[in-house]
DNA sequence: GATGAAATCCGAGTCAC
DNA sequence: GTGACTCGGATTTCATC
């Protein structure tokens, strides 16, 4: 094995044409492939083509609809820091497990540090994470400690992949 | 004032259907007008009109293809805690100012807590976060104190809001 | 193996209602 | 809000290099 895979078959190079691509559609998912096609000079058919292949080789995880939270009721964002008792196997599985159907959660990083977890998630406002806090975080299973970050200014959010 | 606003004119509320079109979208971004009518149950053309109502009201705040990291050479991801030396307004402007250049920088919030910014960032591999360590993070104005955390997971990422 | 031109089909966008 | 109509893009086919 030479290269990293993902579940993907295989996955071949990616050229100047490629990457391109992938910048055009990082910047706006919904550009139409003829718009594509005109950007990095190529025909339709062919931007088609590498367009296809780039999101069936797993380059493209996905295109998604960046929404509003406020909109949505979903106005409070809070980082969490999680320390777990135990550093064994099992104390990291069953958290990611016990974790993983907690709909609030946005991100979840297993990291290196004074902390074991880092936590993203998104609620209406601060009663909402309160009840969260009480109901789930701190009934998290090998939880020594948890650290809450509100966050008062979202600086910078999503950036695109610099490439 | 009663709503919050952004920088639209005003945003009228979200009806059942409204927050339907939102949720497909965000699962999917290129789905077409067609594909949601059906999936929504409304007209084609009753879909379009909200569909564009909603992102010109800005309850969509674009639509955007998710590159995978590895494909593009940006495999590490470094979360990044940041405490300021004083903590006066000028203080925050003069960090945020220096940090909004660096495209390695994926996200950036201030937040309430141990520190006071939390950073996200996106590098080939551990070498490329020790260069960006000595020639920006310790470089930046007013900090105090930087600490840093390997991400060893990935656990969860980016995922929809619960709506 | 890749490409681009052409040809078909279907959805976007706009109309009247 | 719906239905219809037009135009342009998506997708396939095919010849070509």
């Amino acid at each position: 094995m030479k290269s990293p895979e993902t579940k993907e078959s295989f996955m071949t190079d990616l050229d100047r044409i490629d990457r391109a691509i992938l910048r055009h559609l990082q910047a706006d998912g919904r550009l139409t492939n003829a718009e594509i096609a005109k950007a990095v000079n190529v025909s339709a058919a062919t931007c088609h083509r590498r367009t296809q292949r780039l999101f069936d080789e797993g380059h493209v995880v996905g295109v998604h609809a960046r929404v509003n939270p406020a909109s949505v009721g979903l106005g409070t964002l809070v980082m969490v820091g999680v320390v777990l008792d135990r550093s064994t196997p099992e104390s990291f599985a069953e958290l990611e497990a016990a974790v993983s159907g907690m709909t609030e959660l946005l991100e979840c990083q297993l990291v290196a540090g004074e902390f074991d977890y880092l936590l993203k998630i998104r609620v209406r406002d601060i009663g909402d994470f309160n009840a969260l806090h009480g109901r789930m975080l701190i009934a998290l299973p090998g939880v020594r400690q948890i650290r809450t970050f509100f966050v008062l200014k979202e600086v910078k959010e999503n950036a695109p992949l610099p490439f």
